[in-house]
DNA sequence: AAGTGGTCTAGACCACTTT
DNA sequence: AAGTGGTCTAGACCACTTC
């Protein structure tokens, strides 16, 4: 019997055919052994298989029995490990049906990183204006905040978001040139859908958490007239961070919101 | 054997010995049954007597067994609904010490309401300065947003929160007057620590949730003077209501951040 | 009928804290 | 040594979905 806190063989051995890559992961490798639970170190493997591709957005992840055989452990340790990840809204899980991966394209994920709720009325999509899109070299600070060289290639995105017709949001985004090799305007715009949904399908990228800083700031010139309103008007500065699996940050967005007609909403618990 | 779905007899059965408020729950009364999981019954109990007082913010909860004896069920059952009452922070799990009532008195709950940090440096408490305390009639916007009749008795309280000397945070609060009885301006001021640590102890009520909403807004005069700003400053508008047990709101607060040196930081995970 | 996740139990042992 | 929460197992049955 594998107890608490020992090492699953089944895991740590390569030879094992328990997992093929046994040996590979953060805490089955290096020294000294990490000795964390082994629902910890299944979580761990799970995860892997999310961030390498093997198991995409939207797909069927095998079934409970069927992990807990591959990693040699019992139902209940898988159970424990994918409860974990779909707290982290990594995976969703539907009874009766299975495990699947979270994706972007789901309806209950569109208003988990859009905050933005109208004043009176249902929220609803808004109307994307596509306004630039261009490679360029990595400013020193976006750099920074995206762990790369400063000069490095990024691709440079500036929209606008109007609702009912309204202009609400101007934002712009800084992604790594590397990832987001193939992004152009016209992709962006006759994609329809959340933004996060094209980056993971096209680009296998899947925006997993995300830091934001919020500012009040004056509205400048080119600002007030891009959304209508009057210079110096205060609007929130909001900068997002985006991170993928490994806490990889992959996403730099500097957005100005018009709250005259619309709010940051935020539940604390 | 107790099967899944069905109502515990012993959850049920007023005259057992299992638990003393047997038929007052929320799911164990009423009809028609709900015959929700087991777990869940288990866990709206502690959280009756956690409303209740039986057990106070700080103090230890009964161990895992002796509440499975008490309520007739498996320690993995109990252990099931304290898991979901620590994830939602309502009590606090502490290995071979036991599960204690979270309080609002500990480091780690301090930063969960104040999501307004510094630039550069490390977080820290703010000095309170309070300007005015009063008790009113209930403006109706208020009275509504408390589920409180127009006109129903409220406490006033108006302060200004300073970092370092500089007058940062401006807020306007309004509490039940009903809960709130006793809260005076000195009682305020001579109180050290969080104002949610003295609502817990000194009157019984635990803010265990809120939610915000944010604009941006010019900084009227009387506002800018107090923070010692120029007028039209763009300022932070944050509308926060507080819900106790049994979703009820508690507290209605209008503040006003200046963010010139400060950021409201928010995680999306 | 078969397969999936969801609930519940009983028992074992481990890590941590206090006595 | 005793008590607490933490991990792990094995087995049972339930609710839901698909075949």
């Amino acid at each position: 019997m594998v107890k608490s806190w020992v090492m699953n063989p089944a895991l740590s051995n390569p030879s094992s055919n328990a997992i093929s890559n046994a040996g590979t992961g953060t805490p089955l490798s290096g020294l000294p052994p990490t000795f964390s639970p082994l629902y910890q170190q299944i979580k761990s493997l799970i995860t892997q298989s999310l961030q390498s591709g093997e198991w995409k957005p939207g797909e069927l992840i095998p079934s409970e029995m069927e992990l807990a055989t591959r990693f040699k452990v019992s139902q209940g340790t898988v159970r424990k490990a994918i409860d974990e990840l779909a707290a982290e809204n990594l995976v969703v899980r539907r009874q009766g049906k299975g495990t699947f991966v979270a994706s972007h394209h789901e309806a209950r994920a569109q208003y988990r990183f859009l905050k933005l709720m109208p004043d009176v009325g249902e929220p609803h999509s808004p109307d994307n204006k596509i306004i630039e899109v261009k490679r360029l070299r990595a400013p020193a600070e976006v750099a920074r905040l995206l762990d790369m060289k400063s000069g490095d290639s990024v691709v440079f995105i500036k929209r606008i978001q109007s609702f009912d017709g309204i202009p609400t949001i101007i934002e712009e985004l800084w992604l790594p040139g590397l990832i987001f090799k193939g992004l152009t305007a016209e992709r962006l715009i006759e994609y329809k859908g959340p933004m996060y949904g094209l980056f993971e399908t096209e680009f296998g990228t899947r925006m997993i958490r995300a830091t934001e800083k919020i500012r009040a700031v004056p509205a400048a010139k080119d600002v007030a007239e891009l959304l209508e309103i009057a210079v110096d008007t205060p609007l929130l500065s909001v900068e997002r961070i985006s991170f993928t699996y490994g806490d990889k940050p992959v996403e730099v967005r500097r957005a100005l919101y018009s709250t005259s007609q619309h709010h940051y909403q935020n539940d604390l618990s």
